[in-house]
DNA sequence: TTTAATCGTGGAAGCGGTTCCACGCAGAAT
DNA sequence: ATTCTGCGTGGAACCGCTTCCACGATTAAA
């Protein structure tokens, strides 16, 4: 038998389906004999009670809300989800975060088609990925409302989003400021798999400061590859092998910026005595290490999507949009003024 | 109308049930008429379908797999949930991960109930916290398979768990081997809210390796307090503060030796050169920063313990025993040779 | 002894969807 | 005119559990 209900077990047990239910919510009184002779039958048939049943028999309403990102590895992630959970806690109702973590790209449709499919989930917070316009159809017509934690926020979509243009430019100028002139960028290519726009706007930020202050901008300076701390070693391993070395390095991201620091302090130069690094995202990590950054309230955007989705599901219709802090540039110890005598 | 069903909507639609699931499922023609007045009845009444009588009707399983953690804040359980993560993706069946991060120890056990209560889970998964002897029999009592990550791998429990004992003993020996004599220990206090002995265990195989290699034991240089960087930060600066400093630091946790390490330095004292520091757990954050610590295979816990779960969910009379690979001593830059002269 | 209360139990109804079968009706084929 | 086909539709049955009501058998109270 694959499937063994309860009847199953009366059956066999020679008894009510009532009496199986009680000795499994052992609920009321029911005799020993009988108890035994239930719980034999259960263990005999393997049975395992529906979950789904008894939800809908009991009327328990738990909502279940998913988390669609990218790669749980991320710190930013991290930082995020704490966010939501603490949104959720605000809540006491039951509202059950489930996890999504979307390894492949190319596995990204197909898995919001299963969790569709599924109705596994009543809400959906989408953290960076994008959602194209097939997909915002696909989620709708399904009823599921979602909010995304993105840098992408088109057509009216629900979302949380900070202004990565902004931040690429502040990021840059505090570089400018400093008297940097020879600023390079290093941040994921243009056009990534999970297709998110973060670090073409963050360059365009990067871009406008150059030009806002005259420096010159030099194409041998942007160096992309795909995310992570390791290609960004690689990447600035290619800058520090030019005739002609950046003073200052703006990296798109903190993990980014980890890794531009470990490849200077390989190639014997100091940070930021030779090469000023600046960062962006402000994680954890960057207070333990002392990074300069560009802090964008991780963990209070996953907080403000979280809340934004309870809108959501529980009053449709009178939304109140959430309101990002603004970025905030972090000044610690990986920039310093530029000094030609250096 | 506080829930309304697919009845109500036919009602209001002037159609029948199954016309209203067409609508809903697009499935099979509707004509466009038809299809209209459904979708502005259901509109009007505010219908949301039933997540859970759907599933109960299309018979589609998707089991909840709950990770129970303390905090989500820590990066320890970061690298858990990932390789949860990845034995569940193994598993292209489909396994849901619900997250549930358990913020203040008391109500642990309230969420415990209620996650039994509600049956919003197939299995468990439980980090670090310790499951009573009432709480185990709560969750047999439901049929909900357990499996801990914990320290306390009692009374033949499913459990994955390192040998704290012996990796406290790792971790001290080695700035023992170091030539250093004075050293310090920075951990949890023994009896924490949570209940979990880790810092007790490794405190234990410091206290070994001190004694196995001849080197004073001194009750001074023992800080506990709650877990976290910055009490770990106080506790060093009292330990700065003793007329006769600590050589050596054993942290019981890389978070830990982060707070040791920025308190040392704002001392305007050098790691390693006037004291070394060894952490525990050996997270992403440490090989950023270069800490000597010990590796516990966080990651790999997390997936052991997950493939073990769902053994236990889906072959519960053929459990594959799962080994945790040795603890392994990472060395970085955080540790030297002790020298008189210094 | 009669009546009432209690206990253990069986089983129908219901939770809110989906699905399949049956039916009416229009248009095509005979 | 009759039969056939297919489309749009209504509604019963079902998914697997809980729960409530009913009922017979004890036991206690009157």
């Amino acid at each position: 038998m694959p499937n063994p209900t309860i009847y199953d077990v009366a059956k066999a047990a020679g008894v009510g389906v009532g009496t199986v239910s009680r000795v499994l919510n052992n609920s009321s009184r029911v005799s020993p004999e009988t108890q035994t002779r239930v719980l034999s039958a259960i263990r005999e048939l393997g049975f395992r009670r529906s979950k789904v049943a008894r939800q809908l028999s009991t009327g328990i309403q738990h909502r279940n809300i998913g988390v669609i990102l990218p790669n749980i590895t991320h710190p930013s992630f991290v930082e995020r989800l704490r966010g939501m959970q603490l949104a959720l806690g605000d809540q006491d109702n039951d509202y059950n975060l489930v996890l999504y973590s979307v390894s492949e790209p190319d596995r990204y449709h197909e898995q919001l088609l299963a969790i569709v499919e599924q109705a596994a989930v009543d809400g959906l917070l989408i953290a960076t990925l994008t959602v194209s316009n097939e997909q915002r159809d696909l989620l709708t017509q399904a009823g599921i409302p979602f909010v995304t934690l993105s840098d992408a926020c088109s057509d009216g979509l629900n979302c949380i989003s900070p202004d990565n243009r902004h931040g690429g430019y502040m990021a840059t100028e505090h570089l400018l400021e400093l008297g940097h002139r020879r600023i390079a960028y290093v941040g994921d290519e243009f056009q990534n798999d999970y297709g998110f726009p973060t670090s073409e706007l963050r360059y365009e930020g990067y871009l406008a400061a150059l030009k806002d202050y005259d420096a010159p901008y030099r194409s041998d300076y942007v160096r992309l590859g795909v995310h992570g701390e390791e290609m960004a070693h690689r990447l600035t391993e290619q800058l520090l092998a030019a005739p002609e070395l950046p003073t200052a390095i703006f990296a798109m991201s903190d993990i980014q910026a980890v890794g531009c620091i470990l490849a200077i302090r390989a190639a014997g130069l100091r940070v930021p005595e030779d090469i000023s690094v600046i960062g962006f995202d402000d994680v954890q990590l960057s207070r333990y290490i002392g990074l300069t950054t560009v802090r964008q309230h991780l963990e209070r955007s996953g907080y403000l999507g979280a809340q934004l989705l309870i809108d959501l599901l529980t009053t449709p219709d009178n939304v109140v949009p959430r309101q990002l802090p603004p970025l905030e540039l972090i000044v610690r110890g990986t920039t310093q003024r530029y000094s030609e005598l250096m």
